[in-house]
DNA sequence: ATAAAAATCGTAATCGTTCCTATTTACAAA
DNA sequence: TTTGTAAATAGGAACGATTACGATTTTTAT
């Protein structure tokens, strides 16, 4: 998912595609790696000295609901990232950078045999570690 | 890891055995699956009218750290458990009741190999949906 | 029994997030 | 291009989970 692809998105479904949401898009296609609203908010500010967390919060949801933004629970404050649209496949995160590398391996096709008569809605496989780039820093 | 495991780490690492420290350890016994501390609270208020946040997040957090309670962040919400001491693996968690199911599959033998120079710290991997006790309710 | 250390209490503060009403803006239709 | 209106944003209050803190109580070793 690129910035071009998510505003198509937002039109097809009817959002306004505002300046803000634009500059949301545009954070996190400058990014490569799961961010927290904290992060964001502070970007904007250097540019609009302030931003109601009403935007924000409204925004990432929104995002998050259309699939551009993908989600992930870490300590207790959300993370978000452009969404790879691709295949699907899991993450190593970085817990310096917050930068992530693919994982093409999914346990649920083993998995999902050891739950028969259960309903399976999600899962979640992340690795948590250092990248290279952080530990050659 | 039951009840007396737990109380003779405690005694072992040198802490001491209060009421209330056992009295959460009862808890967490009592229940098989994921617990806020929420749950925890009411349980304790029923029993002494009020309880200090101080004493139930303290507590989590040595029991955490003494390998006594696995945690999990579930929707921004620190769940915990008794850990399963025995063998590494993984769980299905009911979103319902909170129960878990072991899911003997660890997918890290494979992944790692994608991850040569990077250094690896944890990794999560968690199925969510209902269980059959869930499903037919 | 008693003293020292550790644990708990009660409450205030913090942090991330959600909610609310008034105001502003994007977009469509005239 | 103006205008009507639904959608989006502002600004700040409120909320829920968690953390922090000085005062008090309890456990445990002596």
């Amino acid at each position: 998912m690129n910035l071009q692809d998510a505003i198509n998105v937002l039109k097809e479904k009817g959002y306004k595609t505002t300046g803000k949401r634009k500059d949301i898009l545009e954070f996190f296609a400058s990014e490569d790696g799961y961010r927290p609203a904290k992060d964001l908010i502070v970007h904007l500010e250097n540019k609009y000295g302030a931003i109601s967390f009403d935007t924000i919060y409204r925004n990432l949801h929104l995002y998050h609901d259309l699939g551009i933004l993908e989600k992930t629970d870490l300590e207790g404050e959300k993370h978000f990232r452009l969404s790879c649209s691709h295949h699907h496949h899991h993450h190593f995160i970085c817990t310096d950078c917050g930068k992530t590398k693919e994982i093409d391996i999914c346990p649920m096709d083993t998995a999902s045999a050891e739950l028969t008569n259960y309903e399976i809605d999600d899962h979640k496989f992340e690795i948590y570690g250092r990248c290279p780039a952080c530990l050659n820093a």
